[in-house]
DNA sequence: TCCTTTAGTATCGAGTCGAAACTAGTATTA
DNA sequence: TAATACTAGTTTCGACTCGATACTAAAGGA
């Protein structure tokens, strides 16, 4: 840890990254189908598009649709054609792909982190967000940050009346503001 | 950030570790490819060989195998049947190979670390370690840490004489003490 | 209406990946 | 010493990713 710090921080990323990798092939997935499937169980109902999970992974439409295509064969996704815009597909979880997720061979990373103090959970957590926003920001990718945090959230009063995004112009309900948006814009 | 921060820390470490993957295809290597190039430029001279690569990685050794015939044939890596244990070699960078480490797609990532506070880098580095090691650890897998860092590692006077591994009963020049080493136990 | 953009699919070739069978040195033990 | 077990690494196989490219089809402008 004496010089290039810098280096070090990169490597355990690395190796927290790839570690990450080769554990998630289970249970006949492969660990794009696995973050493809939590994806999904994060995102707001507007995200839940072949494009978005196309921008989050930073991949390319071709294989994005091709992993689709094997989620959907194996009954974990489903695609149902948009009634605004038929090129559109909006995809869901199935029921046995919610169930899946509930065996995500990653639970045990979760594990190890909910067993850090809880000093070093926040400042993990805030050296990891800024990580990656400046990240982000030099490649000009969407952050892909939770409704509660955007620029565009318009929170309501707590009774009753529900929340509502200033830019797709659509109410957001409360359980909603955790998800994530390919829309969202820090604020 | 409300309730479930864990889960929130799994998913800035997944898309990290995403991102990462998908910028390091380039130069006509994939990423796995870069991996094993800067694991070389960081190993001590007993950890550069296959076997150790595969435990760093946590892949097998059929893979690897495959990767390293891939960048032997790129002329990237050089292998070099050990005179101790001819089932064994020796793995090295060639100049070709170091010269290609000068244009790792994935240094813009080391710079945004750079960019970082340097409060946010002791904190995000002492995170990602705690995480990296309990992991490890739950798995008995190898931290690959560094020779200063290792119980067996028997520091000698700043003048003159090496430093010396307790373990391999073998001398460490003082460059070597930064690398990293399949053997290392911290302690 | 023509033209452009956008959402997604289909197909290709190179190469990963895990699994399993294999070769060939080395270590153990009878 | 000879049989046996173990270890380092290679090879081959099939499934699948991945980027690239060409494609279909719907939406949105001019």
């Amino acid at each position: 840890m004496k010089k290039e710090r810098h280096t070090h921080i990169f490597a355990l990323l690395e190796r927290i990254g790839r570690l990450l990798t080769m554990e998630a092939h289970a249970e006949g997935l492969l660990p794009v189908h696995w973050e493809a499937l939590r994806y999904l169980q994060r995102a707001n109902r507007f995200s839940m598009t072949a494009a978005a999970l196309t921008a989050y992974l930073g991949s390319t439409k071709g294989t994005v649709s091709q992993t689709l295509k094997a989620l959907e064969s194996k009954g974990l996704v489903k695609k149902r054609v948009k009634t605004n815009d038929r090129r559109s597909n909006h995809l869901s979880l199935t029921a046995k792909g919610r169930n899946l997720l509930r065996r995500d061979p990653l639970s045990d990373t979760v594990k190890a982190i909910e067993q850090l103090g809880t000093s070093t959970q926040t400042e993990l957590n805030n050296g990891l967000e800024d990580l990656l926003s400046a990240r982000l920001a030099m490649q000009n990718r969407q952050p892909f940050g939770q409704c509660r945090d955007c620029r565009y959230f318009a929170k309501r009063h707590p009774d009753g009346e529900p929340h509502y995004c200033l830019l797709l112009k659509e109410t957001i309900a409360e359980s909603e503001t955790d998800s994530i948006c390919f829309e969202q814009q820090p604020g």
